[in-house]
DNA sequence: ACCTGAACACCGTTCAAGT
DNA sequence: ACCTGAACACCGTTCAAGT
């Protein structure tokens, strides 16, 4: 597994053929099909693979809820940009154990800090959906400089169009860590209103 | 490109080969690379074609930010999961008249709600992020229900590793609607907390 | 300006056959 | 139990050639 995570790091989701696979693992052939199904568990696995969480050492003294998420899910998000396919194989994916892991473990995060229980799934999930969007997002737009280029270019030519983002230069703001953080306490002011 | 749609909602996403696009279009085999790039450009059409959004009327009263925001919102999730092609193809994908449009929409209705110009650009994406994310994962868990029924299985098994999500239902409770619009209400809470 | 078909360089997967 | 290579049924894309 750990060299198909090399392959897709080196070549990106297309570069990834059972056949080139083989090859890299020096194995003949085809022999990948005896321990493998298809195609789809290799990106299962692959991706399962990529999201280990190792949660901080505990120190003695209590640690407040809100970093607890804030570590788990800006780790998550790491983890999944240092190796960008892992966004776009998202869609479509099984649920392997470093992922349950993970969610798991901010269930225990949540309902101890207090969120009452019926808002706790709702508050997961949120959670969930704006780690993902927020992933997904920020590997798209980490295209070649070429593509930004051209979209910049697009967006001031179609200025009259679209006059509010420009102003506020939406398309074109790049600190995507501080964004990804200040959305978060936005969301978890959200739950944070509710306990 | 309405072609394309069809076949794609028929088919899902590994149905639409250049191929077998230009059959259905009834042209002969390879005309379709005189019209377009390659594929890649295809799905950039075919996902933007399908995200247009039409604004209710506007009655004489004023309207309020939060129904604004959400009924748009829950209109482009709606949209997506009609066609739940549309959702992997997000990742890595342009964006699109459509899409702008929405943005420059959703810029408009929060400025003018109050929402403080440097907090503007991370509400906008804070609420992308969420669409995005619980778009993808919505589509990917609509799968067969055979499924559903072995992830199901898997969970109870292991539901000594993860007692917290195996007690909170987290994966079996499929009141997703419901899911995603209270999710929102906790977002906009804490936008409205920063006014 | 628009369409065509053959050709090239690939794919995923199966399967009979080997050790 | 594990590996192999040939074979099948596909792909995306190019390009010389047609109208």
């Amino acid at each position: 597994m750990a060299t198909a995570v090399e392959l897709l790091d080196a070549e990106g989701i297309g570069g990834l053929s059972m056949r080139r696979l083989a090859d890299r693992l020096g194995s003949g052939a085809m022999s990948l099909y005896w321990h493998v199904d298809n195609k789809e568990k290799v990106f299962d696995l692959a991706l399962d693979s990529v999201l280990e969480y190792r949660e901080p050492p505990q120190t003695g003294e209590p640690r407040n809820w809100r970093g607890e998420v804030v570590h788990m899910l800006e780790d998550w998000r790491a983890s999944m940009l240092r190796h960008p396919w892992s966004a776009s194989l998202l869609p479509r994916r099984a649920l392997g154990p470093n992922i349950l892991g993970r969610l798991e473990l901010l269930s225990k995060i949540l309902s101890r800090a207090g969120v009452a229980d019926a808002d706790l799934n709702v508050a997961i999930w949120s959670l969930w959906n704006y780690v993902m969007g927020a992933t997904v997002t920020r590997a798209s737009f980490e295209l070649s400089d070429d593509d930004r280029a051209v979209a910049q270019q697009r967006l001031t030519r179609l200025s009259e169009s679209y006059p509010t983002i420009e102003r506020s230069r939406l398309l074109l703001d790049s600190d995507w860590d501080g964004a990804f953080s200040r959305g978060l306490d936005f969301m978890l002011d959200g739950f944070a209103a509710r306990q």
